[in-house]
RNA sequence: GGUACUCUGGCAGAACGGUUAUGCGUGAGCCUGCAAAGCUUAUACAAGGGGGUUCGACUCCCUCGGGUACCUCCA
């Protein structure tokens, strides 16, 4: 599998001969996720759950930045401690993923709870001579890291000459940023250095080495963070350990509605809740997974609308197989075998999800196909539904269960509308089929037979 | 201003320098008591503008222009 590596500027192989290794940045906990986390966030999903599908095993770790002037400012606010706030949030972060049937990861360390490996990890980069203390903190020196800007591209003077960044008289170059901040006002945690909290970077630095070891194989955040958050992590990562830090950068680019930035000034911001309550898990990750990652996405009711369609079309085809007992049986094992392996190959180079939504949907069509022409047998179906559960997990994509009580109410009804239709007793036919509509299931009427689905409730948006 | 990314048919979105991708939409048809879903079929001769390299460019180079992001917190 190759990825493309924002350092390199290169695809490089990832290495799957062994545990794979990735860091997501993930978010800071002081509001309410939106659509732009989940598209970084189930990009990742899909890329461990299709490695693990593989039979790779995958160590994924996802921070939580809970200590931020922003979870600070929100706390004072609203009058509460900024761990309230940050404990709110997290709650409240699982809760939207979990709806959006992301798996969780390995594990989801706090920068709180990793203050000693921090204060450790700042008295190394001093002893190492590129970090100093000053009045206000302990500021990391850029010039002491000669490759400064390597990740975006940047030129140490150029930064410089368009520095927009408070003069702090007390930093010896104003693109030197902080490792810990001196404060008396809460949260502060006691250090060599005096009270105060983390900056910002730091965390990340610790806590991926920490669990990942100094050289793994996937960094992983958005677009917006390659600067200045994940060059100041190569700055600080590969000072303190003299080795390479993360084997592959890989970056999401952001989701814009209706063309225009996201932004809180602008007031489009789209929560997951806002997102889940109109249109689904499912429909947000085909959305989510209908572009390359490394481009922009465009939110738009149309494009929504699209996957929506396509959805159902999903639906349809895992209920035609599931009803399919057609006498004839066309062998389609190749066809599988093409689908597949399309799949595979679309995802392994440089993890090309729409590409591999193609593949996805080309079974689902042919599928919905031999359907249409009494082709589905159990033999074929059954291979068919091997592939496509196989799919299905590795995008994350779920449809319901149904239980047997409601399968044997649902055949009843659908009898009962049989008779009806028999004696063309039209009306009360389909006054039968609003009643299973009002269920949510939904008929297929074929040539033959009527067979049900039951029908995603999606609203749609506006 | 600097840096990066990007510019393909109504929309979305692919493609080793040489082959009509594909999907949505739209038209027609099949099926149906009606509907829905599904299926079949037709439909776009597209590549931001201008140069260049080449036998041949969506694909490489130059240039002009548009868009987005980042340069301050941001997934």
């Amino acid at each position: 599998m190759k990825i493309q590596d924002t350092l390199s500027k290169l695809e490089q192989d990832v290495d799957i001969s062994k545990k794979v290794k990735i860091y997501l940045c993930g978010v800071t906990v002081y509001d309410e996720s939106h659509i732009g986390h989940a598209r970084t966030i189930i990009i990742f999903d899909v890329l461990r759950k299709y490695l693990e599908n593989k039979g790779i095993e995958i160590e994924f770790i996802q921070n939580f930045t809970d200590v931020d002037d922003k979870i600070i400012n929100r706390a004072n606010a609203e009058n509460k401690t900024a761990d309230e706030i940050s404990t709110k949030y997290i709650k409240n972060y699982f809760h939207d993923f979990d709806g959006l049937n992301v798996k969780r990861a390995t594990n989801y360390p706090k920068a709180t709870e990793h203050i000693e490996d921090i204060v450790k990890f700042i008295e190394k980069l001093i002893e190492k001579g590129v970090a100093y203390p000053t009045k206000n903190g302990v500021y990391f020196s850029v010039t002491k890291f000669p490759e400064y800007g390597k990740l975006s591209k940047k030129k140490i003077d150029d930064l410089q000459s368009g520095a927009r960044i408070e003069v702090d008289e007390e930093k010896k170059d104003p693109l030197d940023f902080a490792v810990w901040k001196l404060s008396d006002k809460a949260p502060t945690w006691d250090s060599p250095w005096g009270k105060g909290r983390p900056g910002w970077h730091i965390e990340c630095s610790t806590m991926s080495i920490k669990y990942l070891g100094e050289n793994f194989d996937i960094h992983g955040g958005g677009r917006d963070l390659i600067f200045p958050h994940h060059e100041n992590e190569i700055a600080q990562s590969e000072s303190c350990t003299g080795s390479q830090f993360a084997k592959i950068w890989m970056h999401v680019g952001m989701v814009t509605i209706d063309g225009e930035k996201m932004s809180k000034s602008i007031g489009n911001v789209k929560s997951i809740k806002h997102v889940i309550k109109n249109w689904g898990a499912n429909i947000i990750r085909l959305f989510c997974l209908s572009g390359h990652y490394s481009k922009p996405i465009d939110y738009s009711k149309e494009l929504l609308k699209e996957n929506l369609i396509k959805w159902r079309q999903v639906e349809t085809c895992h209920y035609e197989l599931i009803h399919a007992n057609s006498e004839n049986s066309e062998n389609i094992d190749e066809f599988i075998n093409k689908t597949g392996t399309e799949f595979d190959n679309a995802l392994d180079s440089d993890f090309n999800t729409h590409l591999a939504l193609s593949a996805f949907f080309q079974l689902i069509k042919e599928t919905n196909r031999l359907a249409a022409e009494e082709k589905l047998g159990k033999e074929n179906s059954n291979a068919i539904k091997i592939e496509l559960k196989r799919m299905l997990e590795i995008l994350g994509l779920t449809i319901p269960e149904v239980t047997e009580n409601e399968i044997k109410e649902i055949n009843e009804l659908i009898e009962k509308r049989e008779q009806s239709r028999k004696e063309k007793q039209f009306e009360e036919a389909d006054k039968i089929r609003d009643k299973l509509n009002e269920m949510n299931v939904e008929l297929i009427d074929h040539k033959g037979k009527t067979i049900w689905m039951i029908k995603e409730n999606i609203k749609a948006e506006k």
